[in-house]
DNA sequence: GACAATACTGACCGCAAGTCATTTTTCGAC
DNA sequence: GTCGAAAAATGACTTGCGGTCAGTATTGTC
C-alpha cells in the first residue's frame, strides 16, 4: 500500500510549489523587500505552512540556488560525455554555464545572493550539506578535465588544478552573475567569453 | 570668526568616530547580527543620533566601504608615480591591493559585503555617489595602465583595455575578498597571486 | 464513526530599524 | 552672567517582518 509514498510525493510536490513561488516573488521585489507573507500569499498557503517545510527564508533562498545548482549540472553532464581535449571541454563547460545564465536568470539572480543567505542561514541545514556536496563534485568536475588537458597535452602540465579550479568556478560563479545584476543587466557574453578566452590563452599547451 | 568651521570638523570628527565603532562592532559580530543599539552603544552616542550622522545602518556601512576605497586609492598613487612597464605597474597595482586586505581585514570584510549593503540602500545616498566616482577613478586607473602597457609593448596591443580592467577589478575587489571571508579565511596570497599571474601572462605581449 | 496522524492556519511574539517630541548643550548678544 | 535661538543629542515609541504555536481541518485506518 503505496499510501506514504504518494504522501511523501505530494509533500514533495508542494515544496516545490513553494519554491516556484519563491523564486517568482523574490526575482519581482528583490530578497530584502518581498516578505514571507509574499510568498505565502504567492503560494496561496499561510505562512506558518511555509515554515513546516522550510526552516527560515534564507534556506528558502538557499533551496532555490540548489535547484539551479542541479540545473546546471545537468547541463554539464552533456559536456563530460563527449570526447574532447581538456581545454575544449573547459570552454564547453564555461559556455554551458553562461547559457544557463541565460536561460534560467532567475537562478543567476539567486547565486549572486548565494553568500548572503549562505551566511543567514547559520542553523544547521543539510541544504547547506547538500549545497557543499554539489559544489565539491562540480569542482571536481573542473579538476580533472584539467588534469585531462594536462594529459592530451591541451594544457600546460604546470596549471595547478586546484588553483584554476577556484579561479574558475569563482568567476563562472560568483562574478559574472553578480556583476549581472548590478545597475542594469549591462554584462553580456561579450565580457563573460573574454574572461574564460583570458584564462585559456593563458594555460593552453 | 571660525565657529562655523570648527562646528564643521567637531561634526566630521563625531562622525568618524561612529564609522570607528560601527567597524568594530560590525566586524565581531557581523553586518546581521550587530544592531544600531551596538553600535551606538560602541560609539557612545544614543541610537537617534547615529541617524543625525547616517540616513540608515546599509548607509553606515557603505561609509565603511568608501573608507576603504579612499585608503586603497591612495596606496596605488604611490604605482601611479613610477617610472615603469604597464604590465609591471599592472601587478604592482594587484599587489597593493593584496596587501591592502592584509593590513585591513575590516576593510575587506566591508567590501565583501559591498553588494548586500548597496541593494538594501534604496534611498538616493550622496554616498552611494561618491562611490561610484571613486570606482570610475580606480577604473580609469587601470585602463591607462593598460594603455601605456600596450604603448611601451609589455602588453598585447590588441587587448580590451575596457574588459580587461572589468575583469581585474572585479576579481581583485569582488571574488577575492569574497572568498577570503568564506568559511576559515582559507584563501592566501597564493591563490590571489595565481589568479594575478595567470591574466597577466594571457596579456603580456 | 471513532481515532490518530498529518497538514494547515493566522493571531501572536520578539526584536531591531527607524522616528520624533522633548531635553540638553552651545554660543553670540547684551 | 543670563537670555534666546540654533544645533546636537536623547530614548521612548512606532512599524514591519521573521518566526512560533496552540488550535482547527483533513486524511486515512480500523
Amino acid at each position: 500500500m503505496g499510501v506514504a509514498e504518494r504522501k511523501e510525493r505530494e509533500r514533495n510536490r508542494r515544496r516545490n510549489d513553494i519554491i516556484d513561488a519563491a523564486e517568482k516573488v523574490f526575482m519581482t521585489k528583490g530578497f530584502e523587500n518581498a516578505t514571507m507573507d509574499d510568498v505565502a500569499e504567492e503560494a496561496e498557503f499561510s505562512k506558518g505552512t511555509l515554515y513546516t517545510y522550510f526552516q527560515s527564508k534564507n534556506e528558502l533562498c538557499l533551496s532555490i540556488v540548489l535547484r539551479g545548482i542541479n540545473v546546471l549540472m545537468s547541463r554539464f553532464d552533456i559536456v563530460k560525455s563527449l570526447e574532447s581535449p581538456g581545454l575544449t571541454k573547459l570552454r564547453l563547460l564555461a559556455e554551458a554555464c553562461r547559457k544557463f545564465y541565460v536561460d534560467f536568470p532567475n537562478y543567476a539572480f539567486a547565486f549572486s545572493n548565494y553568500k548572503q543567505h549562505r551566511t543567514g542561514c547559520n542553523l544547521e541545514s543539510s541544504i547547506l550539506d547538500t549545497i557543499d556536496e554539489k559544489n565539491a563534485v562540480v569542482r571536481q568536475l573542473f579538476s580533472s578535465v584539467i588534469e585531462s588537458g594536462k594529459t592530451d597535452l591541451s594544457i600546460k602540465t604546470n596549471a595547478d588544478s586546484e588553483k584554476l579550479t577556484w579561479i574558475l568556478w569563482g568567476d563562472i560563479s560568483g562574478v559574472i552573475p553578480s556583476s549581472h545584476f548590478n545597475s542594469a543587466n549591462t554584462v553580456s557574453a561579450e565580457y563573460y567569453n573574454y574572461t574564460i578566452t583570458l584564462i585559456c590563452d593563458a594555460i593552453k599547451k
